[in-house]
DNA sequence: CAAACATACTGAACACTGTTTAGTAAGAGC
DNA sequence: GCTCTTACTAAACAGTGTTCAGTATGTTTG
């Protein structure tokens, strides 16, 4: 009986295409000007089909999600072979906002817009991949204090600091908070406070 | 002539009724559920009303954030009498998390959602609300370095680093992006990783 | 092979949304 | 009393997410 798996991968692969034009759509245009509809059109079927596929617009903003975390997982390979772990810390945090920068929407699904952490809630699940990528983070900072370079102590904590950083600079920055200071002065400010963050943590934690 | 001011006065006061009673329905139910008829119904007006006294829906939002800094502006009014600075620093970013926890749509239209900005674009001004608060934290900054507690710096660079760490667990917490930890481990995480933060910044800047 | 069933899909509808416009009614100024 | 301005609204436009009855195709069974 392979018609079962034929379907099966005809149902996965729908789910795939709907998602890939969901993605393509969605940043080029932003959560709010994402539909339905344009999605539905984007592959050549009708609206409805879509809810055959998926729950309702948060699941596809989920599965964009899920997508755009393998997407950032993937940049963030190459820092995992650095020797220096401290080094690896600043590299981590420069792709973090690296990745934002370039790829604002995705950045936003995945760590601001509220829609994909809806249906988590919903399903009651837990959210794996910021586990996970915290996790990574997590185990620099274990490697720091491995080091010597951070003193012993709790390295969730820790990661959970810097992660706020990092992440706080970057929001800030995308959603718009910085306009009070001129293009150039903006961008003197963030590399100077990433600058002035990666000393304080060499010299205290 | 008294009729013109009369006139200017209501202008004015339908303008205020306008907002309070938006601001009043988008605390209740947030940004995606507030719309322009539900908030002509409650003052009892049509929603072509509206026009008369905002461009648009994110003019609306744009009042909505003034009146939501001048409330934490007040919320903060306290902290600017304390004696110690690196203590007004501590409060500072404790009233900012706190302000956030019970005001979250309120924390959202200030510093996470687009739309405000999208106004203050359109008409090329500059974000004063923004500014003023930021010169708020420059300022005790600039009393730490002055009573010797930080070294000489960049008041600016130092209080965008701060605001960073502050506003990057507060928008991510709000936004439910540390939801891979249960709620107790979330709150320990977050008050840990403050103490952690202001140990560092006593030690370092 | 034909009938019965299951699956995949769609058109149309429902109840909304922000926004614009033409038209009306009431007050102000002469 | 008669213009003229101002304040306001009903209705429409073009969209939105979502649901549901109905159809058409593919699969299984007698």
């Amino acid at each position: 009986m392979g018609i079962v798996e034929r379907k099966e991968r005809e149902k996965e692969d729908m789910r795939r295409r709907i998602v890939d034009a969901a993605r393509h759509l969605y940043v080029l245009n932003g959560f709010e000007k994402l539909s339905i509809r344009a999605i539905a059109e984007e592959i050549e079927y009708s609206a409805a089909t879509i809810y055959l596929y998926f729950k309702d617009k948060n699941e596809v903003m989920y599965a964009i999600h899920q997508q755009a975390f393998s997407k950032m997982m993937q940049e963030f390979q190459p820092i995992v072979s650095m020797t220096d772990p401290f080094e690896k810390l600043v590299m981590m945090g420069r792709k973090y906002t690296q990745f934002a920068m370039e790829n604002p929407e995705l950045f936003d699904v995945m760590f601001i817009i509220t829609a994909p952490m809806d249906t988590l809630e919903c399903r009651e699940e837990i959210w794996s991949e910021g586990r996970i990528a915290f996790n990574m983070l997590v185990q620099v900072v274990q490697e720091c204090i491995n080091a010597g370079i951070f003193q012993p102590q709790d390295p969730e904590v820790a990661a959970m600091m810097i992660w706020s950083t990092i992440h706080g600079y970057t929001a800030l920055f995308i959603r718009k908070r910085m306009n009070m200071f001129s293009d150039q002065r903006r961008a003197e400010l963030m590399e100077q406070a990433f600058a002035l963050f990666c000393d304080s943590l060499r010299k205290s934690l």
